[in-house]
DNA sequence: TTATGTGCAAATCATTTGCAAGATC
DNA sequence: GATCTTGCAAATGATTTGCACATAA
């Protein structure tokens, strides 16, 4: 047999998010459906299932990482307000890499691409009420 | 009169370097100099001095954060292996931000662009001693 | 003499780890 | 029964914060 009970749960609640979830997210959401589920335990298979290429662990964010069911190479874009993660699914611009290499001492295997500003959830806010801090 | 001694002395420690440090590298190279300074007014000047624009603030690095004196955009490269960052002064590509705003919600201000790899000294020691772990 | 900044220690947040008990092969 | 996993609690690492004292405008 394959995976754990907590394991497959883990990657199922993962894969159920079109957003990029944090370890503490996706455990209250587990905890709903299985009270004893630990967070250690969360964690210790979020990190095994990006080990093994199932999932991605997205650390560009400041504060607690994200985690990506998409394994597939691909652009994010991050709010600056309230730091929400979204795909972006635009081209992934392999030509950077080479050009990249031409700059600096080392091998170059690939590239993360983050594009920042404010989502229209948090526009909108600001636009309606005036805007301040 | 401007900085306290302290927030001049991170500011200027900062600038000594090529590389990006990080807060307690900058902490332990102080305390040489200075022996009273403590980490957490280290932390609190670095704070200020990022949010005041004078250094940069790098969160895409897993772990502690890294501090950038070069404020104008430029972009990164990590190293898989040992985790230090260079800089790649390769021209920036705002036609990226552009194209990406056709595909997201939201107004993009900006990007960071991170490139991934194996530096020449890591690269170095795997070559002769042969690869492993 | 009011605002600002500091050092220290304790607090907080994200994540990892040791260990005894549980599940699986 | 050996191995892999779990839940729990304690440990760790990075960063922040409360507070009394120092410093500066």
């Amino acid at each position: 047999m394959n995976y754990s009970r907590q394991r497959a749960e883990v990657l199922d609640q993962i894969r159920e998010h079109e957003d990029h979830p944090t370890a503490d997210v996706i455990f209250a959401e587990l905890r709903q459906k299985d009270p004893s589920i630990s967070l250690a335990t969360v964690y210790r298979n979020l990190k095994l299932l990006s080990d093994l290429g199932e999932i991605r662990k997205l650390s560009f964010v400041s504060g607690a990482d994200h985690f990506d069911s998409t394994i597939k190479p691909h652009y994010h874009f991050v709010c600056e307000r309230c730091g929400k993660v979204y795909d972006i699914p635009m081209k992934v611009a392999e030509a950077l890499d080479s050009e990249a290499e031409m700059y600096i001492p080392g091998a170059i295997t690939g590239h993360d691409l983050v594009f920042r500003g404010i989502c229209d959830e948090c526009g909108a806010l600001e636009g309606s009420r005036d805007s301040q801090k």
